[in-house]
Order: structure tokens, then C-alpha cells, then sequence
DNA sequence: AGTTTATGATTAACGCCGTTAAGTTAGCTA
DNA sequence: TAGCTAACTTAACGGCGTTAATCATAAACT
């Protein structure tokens, strides 16, 4: 029973190797102008291999895309295993390695949170791994009102406002490159706490 | 001397005509969707006749989006002179002019703010309307920290950081159409009062 | 062992796209 | 009326995402 495995051992492994070249190419190109003719060169296939392993282009960077939440959601559940004790710091330190994640991948900040939604893949948000990460930044509101940090308020609405403020300090940085913003770390954590701070009792 | 000026009116008003096609469709079929020779076959002449007019597509669609900003900075105008008394009010009745907007027109709202800068084109933020609406707000906030209704506080910080704010519920709003936000205004007001009362001393 | 079958991969093509270079035509100027 | 100029078009280049048809080869079956 060996050979079909080797089969799909070597299928996965080809698979695998689209998502490494797409991904190092669009990190370093951005998203339009990856061509899936580049990444078959690169890869030395021809372009409609792709198309065995991914139904489309908009269907490959969408898998790129569940493993930058998946790498997100990661980096925010070894924040919280370090963080037992204060739920105030671990949410404003979430909020900032989220900010930090998106600045220094903004490639793939822009596929996955900017741009998003490459019209007609079957994407199904309640088991992504975007759902995974979010729900970090839910249960660190919950506990913050739970413990009283926070004023009674609506946990989920919360959370969302949240996304939203490091959403878009991240976006705007990434993209309105031409503004005259001060500096970075200044803007960054003056949102967060004006946030914060909106939210205490 | 009325030849001549005839000639310029003639093409100013072609000029235009290839605007309004251009907008009017990239509204109802997003920005990627909308081709130059679309929009050439709409306006009835031919594709080569754009770059007449336009150096390049992005070069367009920035045109768009200038006149996108002005029509913001208007609405923003407007509200400022209805509001002389409260300066509280009138932020953040701006701050829901400019996420209203943005829902309002989706499509333009993501040319200009959430792809915006289509590369290649010579833009320059200090001459450009959307400066002037940005500058809305900048006043509004100095407004606020000089008349005492904010703590003390860096203007330009602020500004941006609310700008952030309101991008991002827009831009996640109209992007993320996936994700099982709470009621739009219930998300809006949140994060505007949030922020707002942030802000405070 | 020879034949069929399945599977991985390719070639060729379709119909788009943005953009440029060369050509045409209509109308003003001298 | 001849020449010039500006508006506009035709034709083409190189690239794109994607599909259909084809090929090669290794596995399975008789």
C-alpha cells in the first residue's frame, strides 16, 4: 500500500512547493504582479500544473492567506500563554503584535485583510483559521469585562471596534505610503490606547 | 480666437465624458472589472483615444478618486458650517459622515482609500484634495483639545489615529463581507464613542 | 507479458488585458 | 489650394487567467 501514499506524498509535496514559490514571489512583488506564468517558471512546471493542485488563483493565495492567520493566530497564543496575570497588558500586547505581524508582512497583510475576499473561492469564515485568530482578541475583551477592567459593555461589538482601530492603523500604513504620518510607534500606540482607554470603567 | 476655445471646450468635455463612463461603471462593477476598452467601447470611440486624455489607467482612476475626496470634503464642509457651537458634536458627526460615505459608495471608497495608490503615478498628497478633508478633521480635533473637551493631547497623532479608527470599520465593512459582524450602526457608533471618549480628559 | 486504465503533466489555444507605434482623416492656416 | 496640425483609429505587442485536448508513463488487470 506504500506506492499510493508515495503517490500522495509526492502530489502534497509539488502542492506545497506552488505555495512556498507564490508566497516568497508575492512577498517580494506584491499581488498583481505574480502571474500564475511566473510561479510555474519559477517552479519549472508549466502554468496549468497550478491548476491540478488549486481550482484558481484567487483559490492559491486564499490558502496563502489561511496560513498568514494561521501564523497570526500562533504568534497571539504564545502571547497568551505568557500572559496568565493581567488581561489589560495581554490585550494591549495583542493588539500591538497584531499591528507589528501586518507591518512586517505587509504582503501578505494586503492578501489577507485588505484585499481579502478573491471573488468566487467557496471561503467559509466560520472554519477558517481568521475565525481562530479572532476569537484571541474576543476572549481577552471577555475577560477584561468579566475582571471589571473594562466597563459593561458588549463583548462581540467590542472585539469588533477593536479589529477595526488595529485594522486600520495597519492599512493606512501600509498603503498611504505618501501621507505624512508621525511616527509610526507614536501613531500605533496612541490608537491603541485611546482605545483602551474608551473602554475603562 | 473662439476656435480654439471651442477645440479645448470639445475636449474637456470628452475628457469628462470619459470620467463619468469610467466612474459610473467602475461603481457598478469594481475597479478591476472596468477596462480601458470598456470604457472606451461605452463612450463610443476607441480605447487609444483615453490615453489622449489620461496617461495611463491608474492615472484615471486617481482622477476619480481626487474627485472622490472633493466630494467628501464638501459633505465635511457643509456639516462645519452647520456646526459652530459644539465641537464635540461636530467630530463626531464627521467621523459618521466619512464611514457613511465610505458605505455609501463602496467602490470608490476602495479605489481611493483602501487600494489607492495605483503605482506609477506621479501624486502628491500636499496638493491634493484629500488633504483638504483630512484637514477637516485635524481642525476639528485641535478644536476640541483648545476649547478643553480633550485632554492634552498631540493634534496631528490624534487625527490620524481617528482616521484609523474610521478606516478601519469601513474598510473592514466593505471588504470583509464574510464575516459575521454585529448591527453596521451598533459597530459604528462603538467604535466612534470608543475612540471619542478616549480622547477626554 | 501484453493490454487497459488512470494520472501527472504538457501544448495549444481562446479571449481578455494595458499600452504603443504607425497611419488616417478632417479642418484650420497661410 | 497646399500644407499642417490635432483628433482619432487600426494594428499590433506582449502579457494575462484559464480551458480543452493531448501525451507519456507508471499501475492494475487478464
Amino acid at each position: 500500500m506504500g506506492i499510493q501514499e508515495r503517490r500522495t506524498r509526492q502530489k502534497e509535496n509539488l502542492r506545497q512547493e506552488i505555495l512556498d514559490a507564490a508566497r516568497e514571489m508575492f512577498v517580494e512583488e506584491g499581488y498583481d504582479s505574480v502571474s500564475m506564468r511566473k510561479i510555474a517558471e519559477r517552479i519549472e512546471y508549466s502554468p496549468t500544473t497550478i491548476y491540478l493542485h488549486f481550482k484558481d488563483k484567487a483559490d492559491l493565495f486564499n490558502q496563502l492567506c489561511e496560513e498568514t492567520f494561521a501564523k497570526l493566530a500562533e504568534r497571539l497564543g504564545a502571547l497568551q500563554r505568557r500572559h496568565t496575570d493581567d488581561p489589560l497588558a495581554y490585550l494591549r500586547e495583542g493588539l500591538r503584535v497584531y499591528i507589528d505581524f501586518g507591518l512586517k508582512h505587509p504582503n501578505h497583510y494586503t492578501v489577507a485583510f485588505i484585499l481579502h475576499p478573491q471573488e468566487s473561492c467557496d471561503y467559509n469564515f466560520e472554519d477558517s483559521i481568521g475565525k481562530r485568530a479572532f476569537d484571541y482578541l474576543r476572549t481577552a475583551v471577555m475577560v477584561c469585562v468579566e475582571m471589571k477592567k473594562f466597563r459593561h459593555l458588549d463583548v462581540d461589538t467590542t472585539a469588533q471596534a477593536l479589529w477595526a482601530a488595529v485594522h486600520g492603523v495597519t492599512a493606512l500604513l501600509i498603503v498611504h505610503t505618501d501621507f505624512p504620518f508621525v511616527a509610526k510607534n507614536r501613531l500605533i500606540d496612541h490608537t491603541i490606547d485611546t482605545m483602551i482607554r474608551g473602554l475603562q470603567s
